[in-house]
RNA sequence: GGGAGCAUAGCUCAGCUGGUUUAGAGCAUCUGCCUUACAAGCAGAGGGUCCGCGGUUCGAACCCGUGUGCUCCCA
């Protein structure tokens, strides 16, 4: 069979993942094996595969590859969550493109069309995660709002309200005036803008006939005024003493309100006075509850003034912000106006300036909750990868606020509290259950008079319960699924979202399971673009990550992002780490193209038996030592590191020295052993290397030979102990060549140029078992044993053995002095370094014993070398 | 304002229990090679005040303190 010159991905592919799926290798059922489960992350269903997914799902399709292949019974569960802002957002621009306004639908009609846009363009991600080649269990595809998972969470709802965990109140909470919803505190973005800090007057009132005296405030907000409720100053800020108590005048609306001193005033900013306006913003909030003030809310849910207001009705609030100055103005109010930067808070979703606004919503209590979740990973009963983010999710956890989950939206789960004409309400999982509660003698009702909740859950209400529930944990509680697969292994997720949805899902199982919901968590960095920028839509800098499929395939795809993104560390996306994977599958596939041209060529005698013994042993302890390594590295969570290893391995072990030593001359034939075992290696590497590149490791590997299974579901061996001795010895070779291959350049000897080498040892022994491969390394036509220095050639030191380079070529004594002289210059160094380590007394009493042998070695070693470049420098001509 | 983290080669990062040659890798750079697997390649090389200062220790990139700069999270 002929091979292309370089590999080339497409159809490869297209091919192995149909081919995998066909055998359904990905499927996975309880049986008598340890199971190895993960849940993915469910993306949003509105969402498109971009960088983060890519580094998310191609981490967690290694570690299930890689459990599948060590016997484990891999399951890798996917979904969709159905994000209701974002979804939303989406089915009411779509809706508002057709002509049809969000507002003239009743909510079925409304929801209608959302499961239609929903069914026509959700989920277009999990398609695009088969191309990254993601073994997914596609038959356990999970949705937020499948049927069951819906009652499951409208289940947990009455649940948690039945245990006194879920309460309904009047908070002050983010209020999005866009989308006329409350926003989470997560889900409020706060930045950094230019504002202007006004400071007004506010007349004081005072007894009749005395003259006019004014307090003066300083404020961002204006047009907040005709809410206030009060003035408040620091107790003892002089200036204000004699206010205690009085009255003040609101401007323009002239509503009179106290004066009132509280140390949470800071006596330093703006003025030392501030006004106290409760119903919009929070600390103003918490001030008015303390002092029982008057709390008036001057905005309509759209951020514009009512009637409450008085003035402005019916304008926004920040156009009334920029109108009301002049009217202040005019009025004796303004006393100037300095530029002030803030920090402000703008929703998530759709940017809007974020008002702190007081509403009755339901809200989850926290404390209960927290505490066993923030025992579980401070304990240890589930592993952070890397540990440093404990440190963050204690912190948080131990300052956790309740959580507000209503939400003013339609697609979503449904709040079951139901309210009766008198505003009594019951919460139950159906109108049904609700009427038993609200129906009283007195009462008499009927369910077409009770109401439910117009509002929606937050989305992680419902993700919070996603590692069991995508086994049915509570629609069918106790099942053999959800017994055999829970707990979840290993969480892969961004660190993002370790609040939102981590710790939650942490307190869910608990709560919900009473066992944790996984063991380990694996951290992943934020991708970023090469200047350290987020990748966003509105920078436009997110590479299209179906277009660099296609142009460099999806195994250097992964390659490229898994080779540069230790846990936990933000990875900075260059497209020429990517180029990088491409050429390394083009390695492979060069390596199988010259393994192949052998095959033809099997048999007939060979010479250099040992040469063939030495670079076999070598290798096969070299395989061992790397999967131990490998092994290693994978169970801490180092991918990365693992991989860059497996590369290695590959590129210079397998490839640059071992075929090279094996490599038999033009056209010659090949021992059918040395053959035999060299594909086996490769088959190994393939292996080893398959977690991380799927695609191309199954192909070659069914290229290498007729193969009985796939590589995707191959058992790995159990592991060798690594004979370091044999290392020792390959490491010696790899040694001496690079040195003379070194002399050979630094003395402009072209390749083509053959030596006489002569080398003066006392282990004559083992040079001679590796003579043929050492004389094709360094283009040697001769090797020699010599007693003493060979006159006029280039000498090479190695540990204690020293190499001349006899050529017909004229050397340059100067530049050969010169080398020897810098090497002599850094041995020196050394060994003055090693020496006075040694010679302190106090070194040689308190270091360990094995460390001073150590340094005593050093010290010989060195003393040895200086010995042998000095002879050489004498040896020089001229 | 509160908290966490980071600072090592031009760039991106390893360096885990303080001692394994005067610190390693990949990419980039430079030199020489189109050597019958691979120029998407081969063989080599150069490149460092381990952020500054102080301390602990026989010994510090590593531990402690402090300063500076950056990043993230929270309000």
């Amino acid at each position: 069979m002929e091979l292309s010159k370089n590999y080339i991905p497409t159809e490869v592919e297209t091919k192995w993942y149909a081919h995998w799926m066909a055998k359904g290798y990905f499927s996975s059922q309880p049986d008598d094996r340890e199971p190895y489960t993960v849940v993915i992350p469910p993306p949003n269903v509105t969402g498109v595969l971009h960088m983060g997914h890519c580094l998310n799902n191609s981490i967690q399709d290694i570690l299930i590859r890689r459990a599948r292949m060590m016997g484990k019974n891999a399951c890798w569960v996917p979904g969709t969550d159905h994000a209701s802002i974002a979804t939303e957002a989406k089915v009411v621009a779509m809706l508002r493109e057709r002509g049809i306004a969000k507002s003239s639908l009743t909510r079925d009609a409304f929801l209608e069309y959302a499961w239609e846009w929903k069914e026509k363009y959700g989920g277009i991600i999990l398609q695009q995660l088969r191309k990254l080649g993601c073994s997914l269990d596609w038959d356990r595809t999970s949705f937020t709002m499948d049927p069951d998972y819906y009652q499951s969470v409208i289940g947990v709802f009455v649940e948690l309200y039945n245990k006194g965990h879920i309460y309904r109140g009047k908070r002050m909470i983010n209020w999005d005036v866009r989308a006329k919803t409350a926003l989470s505190d997560e889900e409020v973005i706060y930045k950094e803008v230019q504002s202007k800090l006004y400071h007004l007057r506010y007349e004081v009132a005072s007894e009749a006939g005395t003259e006019k005296t004014y307090i003066t405030i300083a404020t961002v907000r204006p047009e907040t005024i005709l809410g206030d409720a009060a003035i408040c100053v620091h107790p003892d800020d002089e200036r204000y003493k004699h206010l205690h108590g009085k009255f003040a005048f609101v401007p323009l609306i002239n509503r009179r309100i106290p004066i009132i001193p509280d140390e949470y005033v800071a006596i330093d900013f703006g003025t030392g006075a501030l006004k106290v306006t409760p119903a919009h913003d929070i600390n103003d909030y918490q001030l008015g509850q303390k002092y029982q003030l008057e709390i008036i809310d001057t905005m309509n849910d759209d951020g514009t003034m009512n009637q409450d207001a008085q003035l402005f009705v019916g304008l926004d609030r920040l156009e009334v912000r920029k109108l009301i100055v002049p009217d202040l103005e005019a009025a004796g109010n303004l006393v100037k106006i300095e530029e002030y930067n803030n920090q402000v808070g703008f929703s998530e979703r759709t940017d809007a300036m974020v008002e702190p606004r007081l509403s009755l919503q339901w809200w989850v209590s926290m404390k209960d909750l927290a505490a066993p979740a923030l025992t579980a990973v401070m304990e240890d009963e589930i592993h952070f990868h890397p540990a440093k983010f404990k440190n963050l999710y204690r912190h948080w956890m131990e300052n956790i606020k309740d959580w507000c989950i209503s939400r003013q939206l339609w697609w979503g789960h449904r709040i079951p509290a139901y309210y009766a004409p008198d505003g009594r309400f019951a919460v139950a999982t159906s109108a049904e259950d609700a009427l038993v509660q609200l129906n009283t003698a007195e009462n008499p009702l009927t369910i077409e008079q009770i109401k439910q909740d117009e509002d929606c859950l937050d989305t992680w209400f419902s993700s919070w319960l996603w590692p069991f529930e995508v086994f049915k944990g509570l629609s069918q509680p106790g099942n053999k699924e959800l017994d055999y697969y829970y707990p979840t292994n290993t969480l892969v997720t961004a660190p993002e979202i370790i609040f939102f949805w981590v710790a939650r899902m942490i307190m869910a199982g608990y709560e919900f399971q009473g066992k944790k919901p996984f063991t380990d968590v694996y951290f992943t960095g934020i991708v970023r673009d090469k200047q350290g920028r987020k990748m966003s839509k509105s920078l436009g800098n997110s590479p299209d990550l179906l277009g660099l499929i296609d142009k460099y395939g999806a195994d250097a795809v992964r390659f490229g992002i898994m080779i540069s993104s230790p846990a936990g560390n933000d990875l900075l996306f260059d497209e020429s780490a990517l180029e990088q994977g491409r050429n390394f599958n083009n390695k492979l596939w060069n390596a199988l193209k010259l393994i192949k041209m052998w095959e033809a060529r099997i048999g007939g005698q060979t010479e250099a038996h040992d040469q063939q013994e030495f670079a076999i042993n070598w290798f096969e302890n070299r395989l061992n030592t790397v999967r131990t390594e490998v092994e290693s590295l994978m169970e801490q969570f180092r991918l990365s590191e693992a991989l860059k290893i497996v590369y290695s391995l590959v590129w210079d072990d397998f490839c640059s020295w071992y075929l090279e030593w094996i490599k038999p001359g033009f056209e010659q034939p090949i021992d059918a052993k040395l053959y035999e075992k060299t594909v086996g290696y490769f088959e190994e590497l393939m292996q080893l290397l398959h977690p991380f590149m799927p695609f191309i490791t199954e192909e070659i590997y069914h290229l290498l030979g007729e193969q009985s299974e796939d590589l995707c579901v191959k058992q790995n061996k159990s592991l060798v102990k690594e004979n370091t001795a044999v290392s020792a010895a390959g490491e010696l070779l790899k040694q001496v060549i690079s040195a003379l291959r070194d002399a050979r350049n630094k003395n402009q000897l072209k390749p083509k140029e053959s030596i006489d080498l002569h080398i003066q040892t006392a282990n004559q022994y083992s040079y001679q078992s590796i003579e043929a491969i050492l004389a094709k390394q360094v283009n040697a036509k001769t090797i020699h044993y010599t007693q003493e220095s060979v006159g006029n050639s280039i000498v090479v030191a190695v540990e204690k053995d020293k190499f001349f380079i006899e050529t017909e070529k004229q050397l340059d004594a100067s530049t050969l002095r010169a080398e020897l002289l810098k090497d002599l210059e850094h041995q020196r160094g050394f060994l003055e370094a090693v020496t006075k380590k040694l010679s302190n007394e106090r070194f040689v009493q308190n270091a360990k014993p094995e460390i001073v042998a150590l340094e005593q070695k050093k010290q010989s070693d060195a003393m040895a070398r200086i010995k042998t470049i000095e002879e050489s420098l004498s040896n020089l001509p001229g």
